[in-house]
DNA sequence: AATTATCTATTACAAAGATAATAGGAGCGT
DNA sequence: ACGCTCCTATTATCTTTGTAATAGATAATT
Protein backbone atom coordinates (compact mmCIF):
# COMPACT_ATOMS: atom_id res chain seq x y z
CA UNK A 1 0.00 0.00 0.00
CA UNK A 2 1.79 2.81 -1.14
CA UNK A 3 1.19 5.76 0.36
CA UNK A 4 -0.69 8.42 -1.97
CA UNK A 5 -0.96 11.68 -0.69
CA UNK A 6 -3.41 14.48 -2.90
CA UNK A 7 -1.88 17.88 -3.22
CA UNK A 8 -3.19 19.93 -0.78
CA UNK A 9 -2.63 16.83 1.99
CA UNK A 10 1.10 16.75 0.89
CA UNK A 11 0.85 20.57 1.34
CA UNK A 12 -0.53 19.68 4.90
CA UNK A 13 1.98 16.78 5.53
CA UNK A 14 4.83 19.16 4.55
CA UNK A 15 3.62 21.68 7.82
CA UNK A 16 3.27 18.97 9.71
CA UNK A 17 6.53 17.24 8.91
CA UNK A 18 8.47 20.17 9.12
CA UNK A 19 6.83 21.68 13.12
CA UNK A 20 7.01 18.13 14.06
CA UNK A 21 3.35 19.17 14.94
CA UNK A 22 1.24 22.09 14.75
CA UNK A 23 -2.55 23.16 15.20
CA UNK A 24 -5.05 24.06 12.48
CA UNK A 25 -3.87 27.45 12.62
CA UNK A 26 -0.51 26.71 12.72
CA UNK A 27 -1.36 24.74 9.04
CA UNK A 28 -3.25 27.57 8.00
CA UNK A 29 -0.35 29.60 8.29
CA UNK A 30 2.04 27.36 6.89
CA UNK A 31 -0.01 26.59 3.85
CA UNK A 32 0.67 29.20 0.43
CA UNK A 33 -2.55 29.80 -0.39
CA UNK A 34 -4.69 31.66 1.72
CA UNK A 35 -7.23 28.82 2.78
CA UNK A 36 -10.29 28.95 4.94
CA UNK A 37 -9.89 27.78 8.58
CA UNK A 38 -12.48 25.14 8.15
CA UNK A 39 -10.99 23.95 5.17
CA UNK A 40 -7.57 23.03 6.37
CA UNK A 41 -9.44 21.41 9.21
CA UNK A 42 -11.21 19.26 6.71
CA UNK A 43 -8.01 17.99 5.11
CA UNK A 44 -6.68 17.02 8.51
CA UNK A 45 -9.75 15.39 9.10
CA UNK A 46 -9.59 13.15 6.21
CA UNK A 47 -5.88 12.77 6.56
CA UNK A 48 -6.65 11.80 10.37
CA UNK A 49 -9.20 8.85 8.42
CA UNK A 50 -6.61 7.88 6.46
CA UNK A 51 -4.40 7.54 9.25
CA UNK A 52 -1.63 10.02 8.31
CA UNK A 53 -2.35 12.00 11.29
CA UNK A 54 -3.34 11.54 14.73
CA UNK A 55 -4.19 14.66 16.96
CA UNK A 56 -4.39 15.15 21.02
CA UNK A 57 -6.19 18.38 22.57
CA UNK A 58 -4.82 21.36 23.54
CA UNK A 59 -6.66 24.00 25.57
CA UNK A 60 -9.85 24.12 23.63
CA UNK A 61 -8.05 23.46 20.23
CA UNK A 62 -6.63 20.33 18.80
CA UNK A 63 -3.02 19.73 18.00
CA UNK A 64 -2.04 17.41 14.95
CA UNK A 65 1.25 15.25 14.48
CA UNK A 66 2.28 13.17 11.38
CA UNK A 67 1.37 9.14 11.69
CA UNK A 68 2.89 9.11 8.23
CA UNK A 69 7.04 9.41 8.14
CA UNK A 70 7.81 11.69 5.16
CA UNK A 71 10.15 9.30 3.92
CA UNK A 72 7.55 7.00 3.49
CA UNK A 73 5.60 9.26 1.43
CA UNK A 74 8.79 10.12 -0.39
CA UNK A 75 9.93 6.84 -1.40
CA UNK A 76 6.66 5.97 -2.76
CA UNK A 77 6.83 9.37 -4.71
CA UNK A 78 10.16 8.62 -5.78
CA UNK A 79 9.27 5.30 -6.94
CA UNK A 80 6.24 6.43 -9.27
CA UNK A 81 8.26 9.81 -10.84
CA UNK A 82 11.25 7.18 -11.05
CA UNK A 83 9.16 4.63 -13.07
CA UNK A 84 6.49 6.35 -15.06
CA UNK A 85 9.11 9.78 -16.05
CA UNK A 86 12.77 7.98 -16.05
CA UNK A 87 12.03 4.57 -16.75
CA UNK A 88 13.49 3.19 -13.96
CA UNK A 89 16.46 4.72 -14.63
CA UNK A 90 17.88 6.45 -11.25
CA UNK A 91 20.68 8.00 -12.99
CA UNK A 92 18.41 9.51 -15.22
CA UNK A 93 16.49 11.17 -12.76
CA UNK A 94 19.58 11.85 -10.43
CA UNK A 95 20.98 13.71 -13.49
CA UNK A 96 18.08 15.56 -13.86
CA UNK A 97 18.19 16.73 -10.02
CA UNK A 98 21.56 18.11 -11.10
CA UNK A 99 20.77 19.83 -13.78
CA UNK A 100 19.23 22.64 -11.26
CA UNK A 101 21.44 25.78 -11.53
CA UNK A 102 21.97 26.22 -7.95
CA UNK A 103 23.84 23.27 -7.10
CA UNK A 104 26.66 24.34 -5.19
CA UNK A 105 30.22 22.31 -5.42
CA UNK A 106 29.83 21.65 -1.42
CA UNK A 107 26.73 20.00 -2.22
CA UNK A 108 28.25 17.57 -4.99
CA UNK A 109 30.83 16.81 -2.89
CA UNK A 110 28.90 15.86 -0.03
CA UNK A 111 26.54 13.56 -2.62
CA UNK A 112 30.10 12.15 -3.52
CA UNK A 113 30.74 11.66 0.08
CA UNK A 114 27.59 9.95 0.61
CA UNK A 115 28.04 7.76 -2.59
CA UNK A 116 31.32 6.92 -1.72
CA UNK A 117 30.22 5.94 1.58
CA UNK A 118 27.69 3.75 0.42
CA UNK A 119 29.81 1.82 -1.97
CA UNK A 120 31.99 0.73 1.16
CA UNK A 121 28.98 -0.43 2.93
CA UNK A 122 27.90 -2.73 -0.17
CA UNK A 123 31.34 -3.90 -0.62
CA UNK A 124 31.59 -5.90 2.97
CA UNK B 1 3.13 26.89 -15.28
CA UNK B 2 4.42 23.41 -13.85
CA UNK B 3 3.55 20.34 -15.70
CA UNK B 4 0.72 18.45 -13.66
CA UNK B 5 -0.60 15.23 -14.89
CA UNK B 6 -2.89 13.06 -13.44
CA UNK B 7 -2.17 9.61 -13.15
CA UNK B 8 -3.90 8.34 -15.59
CA UNK B 9 -2.69 10.51 -17.54
CA UNK B 10 0.92 9.87 -17.04
CA UNK B 11 0.32 5.75 -17.30
CA UNK B 12 -0.80 7.30 -20.82
CA UNK B 13 2.03 10.09 -21.42
CA UNK B 14 4.68 7.27 -19.99
CA UNK B 15 3.55 4.61 -23.24
CA UNK B 16 3.82 7.92 -25.40
CA UNK B 17 7.58 8.74 -24.06
CA UNK B 18 8.38 4.86 -24.49
CA UNK B 19 7.35 4.45 -27.83
CA UNK B 20 8.14 7.89 -29.28
CA UNK B 21 4.05 8.07 -30.19
CA UNK B 22 1.18 4.96 -30.34
CA UNK B 23 -2.26 4.78 -31.40
CA UNK B 24 -5.46 4.49 -28.74
CA UNK B 25 -4.59 0.67 -29.29
CA UNK B 26 -1.07 0.92 -28.41
CA UNK B 27 -1.40 2.94 -25.36
CA UNK B 28 -4.13 0.63 -24.20
CA UNK B 29 -1.64 -2.02 -25.05
CA UNK B 30 0.99 -0.21 -22.50
CA UNK B 31 -1.32 0.15 -19.90
CA UNK B 32 -1.48 -2.31 -16.92
CA UNK B 33 -4.84 -1.84 -16.31
CA UNK B 34 -7.45 -3.47 -18.70
CA UNK B 35 -9.55 -0.19 -19.49
CA UNK B 36 -11.88 -0.09 -21.97
CA UNK B 37 -10.62 1.57 -25.55
CA UNK B 38 -12.78 4.38 -25.08
CA UNK B 39 -11.45 5.51 -21.56
CA UNK B 40 -7.92 5.79 -22.86
CA UNK B 41 -9.32 7.80 -25.61
CA UNK B 42 -11.02 10.11 -23.48
CA UNK B 43 -7.91 10.53 -21.62
CA UNK B 44 -5.89 11.07 -24.57
CA UNK B 45 -8.22 13.67 -25.41
CA UNK B 46 -7.72 15.65 -22.20
CA UNK B 47 -4.11 15.65 -22.48
CA UNK B 48 -4.49 16.71 -26.18
CA UNK B 49 -6.58 19.64 -24.76
CA UNK B 50 -4.21 20.61 -21.95
CA UNK B 51 -1.79 20.91 -25.12
CA UNK B 52 0.58 17.49 -23.88
CA UNK B 53 0.02 15.20 -27.13
CA UNK B 54 -1.38 15.99 -30.63
CA UNK B 55 -1.91 13.25 -32.93
CA UNK B 56 -1.97 12.62 -36.73
CA UNK B 57 -4.30 11.02 -38.63
CA UNK B 58 -3.31 7.08 -40.21
CA UNK B 59 -5.46 5.44 -41.68
CA UNK B 60 -9.07 5.43 -39.92
CA UNK B 61 -7.25 5.66 -36.58
CA UNK B 62 -5.40 9.00 -35.09
CA UNK B 63 -1.87 8.37 -34.11
CA UNK B 64 -0.90 10.23 -30.81
CA UNK B 65 2.65 12.08 -29.88
CA UNK B 66 3.85 13.84 -26.95
CA UNK B 67 4.51 16.98 -27.18
CA UNK B 68 5.70 17.80 -23.37
CA UNK B 69 8.82 15.59 -22.65
CA UNK B 70 9.21 13.46 -19.71
CA UNK B 71 12.10 15.97 -18.26
CA UNK B 72 9.95 18.69 -18.24
CA UNK B 73 7.00 16.56 -16.46
CA UNK B 74 9.47 14.88 -14.14
CA UNK B 75 11.67 18.10 -13.54
CA UNK B 76 8.37 19.27 -12.04
CA UNK B 77 7.41 16.41 -9.94
CA UNK B 78 10.70 15.81 -8.60
CA UNK B 79 10.53 19.50 -7.57
CA UNK B 80 7.39 18.71 -5.84
CA UNK B 81 8.59 15.98 -4.16
CA UNK B 82 12.04 17.68 -3.11
CA UNK B 83 10.54 20.51 -1.95
CA UNK B 84 7.77 18.99 0.38
CA UNK B 85 8.76 15.45 1.05
CA UNK B 86 12.74 16.00 1.85
CA UNK B 87 12.29 19.81 2.69
CA UNK B 88 14.32 20.89 -0.21
CA UNK B 89 16.76 18.51 0.35
CA UNK B 90 18.61 16.86 -2.65
CA UNK B 91 21.21 14.99 -0.80
CA UNK B 92 18.30 13.43 1.58
CA UNK B 93 16.53 12.67 -1.44
CA UNK B 94 18.77 11.12 -3.29
CA UNK B 95 19.91 9.05 0.11
CA UNK B 96 16.24 7.96 -0.09
CA UNK B 97 17.25 6.64 -3.51
CA UNK B 98 20.04 4.96 -2.84
CA UNK B 99 18.03 3.18 0.44
CA UNK B 100 16.99 0.61 -2.42
CA UNK B 101 18.55 -2.45 -2.15
CA UNK B 102 18.83 -3.28 -5.80
CA UNK B 103 21.17 -0.67 -6.27
CA UNK B 104 24.43 -2.03 -8.19
CA UNK B 105 27.64 -1.17 -7.31
CA UNK B 106 28.10 -0.70 -11.22
CA UNK B 107 25.69 2.49 -11.01
CA UNK B 108 26.72 4.18 -7.92
CA UNK B 109 30.21 4.08 -9.74
CA UNK B 110 28.35 5.74 -12.88
CA UNK B 111 26.60 8.12 -10.46
CA UNK B 112 29.86 8.79 -8.96
CA UNK B 113 30.97 9.58 -12.41
CA UNK B 114 28.59 11.81 -13.16
CA UNK B 115 28.95 13.89 -10.11
CA UNK B 116 32.83 13.83 -11.02
CA UNK B 117 31.65 15.33 -14.28
CA UNK B 118 29.64 17.86 -13.05
CA UNK B 119 32.08 19.49 -10.53
CA UNK B 120 34.71 19.76 -13.63
CA UNK B 121 31.59 21.54 -15.19
CA UNK B 122 31.43 23.63 -12.64
CA UNK B 123 35.05 24.54 -11.97
CA UNK B 124 35.61 26.52 -14.91
C1' DA C 1 -23.09 -2.37 -52.67
C1' DA C 2 -23.73 -4.38 -48.37
C1' DT C 3 -21.66 -6.03 -44.31
C1' DT C 4 -18.48 -6.01 -40.78
C1' DA C 5 -14.92 -4.49 -37.89
C1' DT C 6 -12.67 -0.79 -35.97
C1' DC C 7 -12.32 4.16 -34.96
C1' DT C 8 -13.62 8.58 -33.10
C1' DA C 9 -17.29 11.77 -30.92
C1' DT C 10 -20.67 12.67 -27.68
C1' DT C 11 -22.67 12.23 -23.44
C1' DA C 12 -23.14 10.44 -18.85
C1' DC C 13 -22.28 9.33 -14.29
C1' DA C 14 -20.11 8.10 -10.09
C1' DA C 15 -16.22 8.89 -7.02
C1' DA C 16 -12.74 11.78 -5.24
C1' DG C 17 -10.89 16.20 -4.22
C1' DA C 18 -11.18 21.00 -2.81
C1' DT C 19 -13.34 24.63 -0.50
C1' DA C 20 -16.30 26.65 2.56
C1' DA C 21 -20.92 28.25 4.96
C1' DT C 22 -23.25 27.44 8.95
C1' DA C 23 -24.08 25.57 13.42
C1' DG C 24 -22.83 24.27 17.85
C1' DG C 25 -19.44 23.90 21.90
C1' DA C 26 -15.88 25.37 25.15
C1' DG C 27 -12.75 28.49 27.39
C1' DC C 28 -11.97 33.34 28.99
C1' DG C 29 -12.45 37.94 30.49
C1' DT C 30 -15.47 40.92 33.15
C1' DA D 1 -23.17 34.09 35.04
C1' DC D 2 -22.81 36.47 30.42
C1' DG D 3 -21.18 37.38 26.40
C1' DC D 4 -17.25 37.23 23.16
C1' DT D 5 -14.11 34.70 20.70
C1' DC D 6 -11.97 30.87 18.86
C1' DC D 7 -12.56 25.83 17.98
C1' DT D 8 -14.51 21.76 16.10
C1' DA D 9 -18.56 19.24 13.68
C1' DT D 10 -21.74 18.86 10.13
C1' DT D 11 -23.27 19.50 5.73
C1' DA D 12 -23.01 21.24 1.10
C1' DT D 13 -21.44 22.69 -3.35
C1' DC D 14 -18.52 22.72 -7.18
C1' DT D 15 -14.77 20.77 -9.80
C1' DT D 16 -11.86 17.26 -11.40
C1' DT D 17 -10.88 12.65 -12.33
C1' DG D 18 -11.90 8.19 -13.93
C1' DT D 19 -14.48 5.09 -16.62
C1' DA D 20 -17.51 3.84 -20.00
C1' DA D 21 -22.07 3.23 -22.82
C1' DT D 22 -23.87 4.59 -26.97
C1' DA D 23 -23.91 6.64 -31.39
C1' DG D 24 -21.98 7.83 -35.58
C1' DA D 25 -18.12 7.52 -39.12
C1' DT D 26 -14.82 5.12 -42.07
C1' DA D 27 -12.14 1.64 -44.02
C1' DA D 28 -11.84 -3.20 -45.27
C1' DT D 29 -14.00 -7.26 -47.09
C1' DT D 30 -17.03 -10.12 -49.47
Amino acid sequence: MPVQLTRRELDVMAVLWEHGSATVADVKAGIKDDLAYVTVLTVLRTLEAKGHVRHVHEGKAFRYFPRTKSESAGSGALARVLDKMYRGSREMLVAGLLDDEDVTEAELLRLQEMIEQRLKDAKK
